[in-house]
DNA sequence: CTAGTCCATGTTGACGTCAACATCCTGACC
DNA sequence: GGTCAGGATGTTGACGTCAACATGGACTAG
């Protein structure tokens, strides 16, 4: 009998009985190479479909060298950024026919950062994309794999790395520019962790906007992405009499908002936020958040093209690659209330700038 | 020279001609096999960091028939539930040594999923869960490859499959009887999308414990999930009288309420709103959201352990494993506008109950 | 009619690892 | 001193696939 022995899993071998063939023939059906015969092909497809063949990626991969698969390490899913990048960068692999694998990293230290390298390894993958900061990266003492294309988003080691980020800096800009367009004085910036990467970026382009413009530049609150700290963060802002605020990311935004809200600061006609971002249920939040968007889709498809871009080409290029940012206007940020009251007064007169 | 062909991967047999031993100590060593002399081990350890020799993974693999990998399929990241799940899939099958295979399905079309099953059978994955609702999987031609574990979340075919869920129809009672506790006289329902098998589920808890409340039975709003679709029910809903709404998720509820305060209605004062899902950013709405937690990270664990233990019993268990909910109470639920009221006025009366 | 060409198909061996079996050495015990 | 046990180490082959080469039949051209 042709019936393979139960538990095994259905090989080319077996198929090749049933078909009457050699398995290189079903090898050359299975890879869809042209020199078959139209009726040895049918056979051949016939007894796949009967005995339920499937390709054994584990002798394939031995055979070729490659997984077919992409090796994805990152701290945290939980992040807006990480996730909606993982999502581009699993849906673009898959239309090149690969496969993602993802590789968490327990926590963001070095023991961790080390563990999940040492298992990285032994992983089948051709090609790994690091989502996280490269200051992480330099702090692990084991070294990335030699050979194995790299490339890095959300980060600044453009020099030794192949990176993939978003443009802060020209984001930031826009919005510190969208505020200080509509007649504020200067701007408040809620920031990131000092210790992230994104969050220095976002910061110093604030500060080089603002000092640009040749405005004030008031004092840094700090937060750490999340919005309980934009909510700690806003009540120390509504203390203040700021007019606007840059917050480094939407969900310091929202905490931001709620904070003001309760000081009863209305949004935008005492204070204008902008956020940084635009997450989904930005246009929900009260009011609707004029935020910064990023294109994660676009930076996960870029991180996919590179790694394969270096594996065709077997290169271990370095640079890094800026996706745009576009600046979504809702409905938190206004001319400041010192601005209407003059422009209600008087409407013919600009109202480019004004002091408190 | 004991240089190995440049271009070439490190493999056992450098590492033994280095160390002066067969392929066979070295895979003793490899493995931790105890029976190797000290000597010999550290000579072969040696060779191996010399080297910078990493196991092939493809070639373990083949011989032994287990990837030790676990593929995930689902149909987008995008969504709080399934990232935190993934999240913690990937966590817990990291610490069994496993890692984490995520296959995307384009679209949630029968072809999608067809697409998803055709590619997972040429994956090297040893087991699947899937991350989505299984009437998706009915519609599906393709069956999933025999043999290999199983285990679904966030679906109804207990008597197919091994399926994790949350304890839907519990957690929509705990929030259906807080709200009633308070005092309202019944709880409007803004539901899901009615193909979700999560929403329909909460959906009827919701009506079965007004039910045995013997309270009126409201019409049913509908959204997507979305905070979008949630802000237009809200709409709807404010210009009803209503004084407590159970929304199916927290993005829902999110739009909710801004469609209140934009009609004046106030939280929890005029209206009281509770969620499901407890997402990081509802303790910074406005007002920080009642609503009912999930516990992703324990499905996700569950779902490991569930695969992990088919494999290991080589058996194709099925049933259901219900993860219990908890409710958390923040400040958008209230007693109802009469009652409190009637409580301010009398304050001996109780008030169990109202009547408009 | 024969030499030559082209193409379908078959055969062989190698990828890297590890289980199973084979061998060799050390040392204990009579 | 000889025998035997037990542990360390080596040898062989198989896992499933596919590239490279081998074979052989059909058809063309002179």
């Amino acid at each position: 009998m042709t019936a393979p022995a139960p538990g095994r899993r259905v090989s080319m071998a077996d198929v090749a009985r049933l078909a009457g063939v050699s398995t290189q023939t079903v090898s050359r059906v299975s890879n869809g190479q042209p020199n078959v015969v139209d009726s040895t092909r049918r056979q051949v497809l016939d007894a796949m479909r009967t005995l339920g063949y499937r390709p054994n990626s584990a002798a394939r991969a031995l055979r070729s060298g490659r997984f077919r698969t992409i090796g994805v390490i990152l701290f945290t899913l939980s992040t807006t950024g990480n996730m909606r990048t993982l999502d581009a960068i699993a849906t673009s692999a898959a239309a090149e026919g690969y496969a993602i694998t993802v590789i968490p990293v327990e926590a963001p230290t070095q023991d961790g950062v080390n563990g999940a390298f040492t298992r990285l390894g032994e992983l089948a993958v051709d090609a790994v994309i690091l989502l996280m900061e490269v200051h992480l990266l330099d702090a692990a003492s084991v070294s990335l794999p030699t050979g194995v294309p790299v490339v890095v988003a959300d980060s600044d080691a453009g020099d030794r790395y192949s990176v993939v980020d978003t443009d802060q800096a020209a984001g930031s800009r826009a919005a510190v520019q969208h505020l200080l367009g509509l007649g504020h004085d200067t701007v408040v910036h809620l920031a990131g962790p000092s210790g992230s990467f994104a969050s220095q970026r976002r910061e110093q382009a604030w500060r080089q906007a603002l000092l640009d413009a040749g405005r004030p530049l008031p004092a840094v609150h700090r937060g750490d992405w999340s919005a309980t700290s934009g909510y700690e963060a806003g009540r120390a802002v509504a203390r203040t009499d700021a007019t606007a605020v840059f917050a480094a990311n939407d969900q310091m935004a929202l905490g931001l908002l709620r904070a003001l809200a309760e000081a009863g600061r209305r949004v935008p006609h005492d204070v204008s936020v902008i956020g940084f971002d635009d997450v989904p249920d930005a246009v929900a939040y009260l009011p609707p958040l004029t935020t910064v968007h990023q294109d994660f889709a676009e930076v996960g498809r870029r991180c996919v093209a590179g790694v394969l871009r270096q594996m065709a080409e077997h290169s271990a290029e370095h640079g890094t690659t800026l996706v745009p940012t576009r600046l979504v206007e809702r409905a938190s940020t206004a001319p400041p209330p010192a601005a209407a009251a003059a422009a209600a007064s008087a409407q013919s007169q600009p109202t480019r700038r004004n002091t408190r």
